[in-house]
DNA sequence: TGACAGTATCAGCACATGCTGATGTCAGTC
DNA sequence: GACTGACATCAGCATGTGCTGATACTGTCA
């Protein structure tokens, strides 16, 4: 069966910085304090920009003392990657077999 | 190494309208009637939403008398699958390493 | 050539989104 | 308890984006 791309997690990940984040949180996982080193972007901005991908479910947050470390959650990446595989396997598949429908 | 996901493609298809268009696109190849048919939307506005995909890589045009088939280009899917995959890879096994960065 | 159908483009409006400074909250430290 | 640092939230502004009607362009057909 087709599992659909979700609309919401592509438009969290549609921005260069979230996508810079995800690159860092893919690597190492980090807390706001090291984020806004590697950035280089204020500290409210990337709060804004975490809380995104918190909703979107890419990352998720652990308390440790006054910090908070934020991991990237792969199954929700891994997702995206099947979903965009086989989306890309089905137009492999419609342009080999030149399906198109008559013009009307 | 690392091949970097695109913003812009990203948000090109961060779009529910877009990512409707895209999955009818990976069945059959269609022209505009035929998607205005499908998602109900108006001419107009499919036709700049069509144009986002052709700026983004996304689709491509096939000239039909006065109709337009659009086509996808499974490759660029299959680029964007594979940059999540390989991302989803580094996280989880950041994940299983449990590496982080200490707190400052 | 004139009429028409399929698309693309444009300008304008409404709304969403990103960035910022100010402020609030909570944990640790003195 | 007062202070400080880490982080979140809020309100405001500027900009971007989607939707629309109007219009232009282009190929087909009578």
């Amino acid at each position: 069966m087709l599992m659909s791309v979700d609309t919401d997690l592509m438009r969290a990940l549609g921005d260069p910085l979230r996508l810079r984040i995800v690159t860092l949180l893919a690597h190492e996982t980090l807390c706001t304090t090291h984020l806004v080193a590697e950035t280089g972007a204020r500290q409210t901005n990337l709060s804004n920009h975490l809380r995104v991908l918190r909703e979107a479910g890419v990352v998720e947050t652990e308390p440790c003392g006054r910090f908070t470390y934020y991991r990237l959650r792969p199954e929700v990446l891994t997702g995206l990657s099947e979903g965009f595989a086989q989306l890309a396997g089905l137009a492999r598949r419609t342009r080999a077999d030149d399906r198109k429908r008559a013009c009307p």
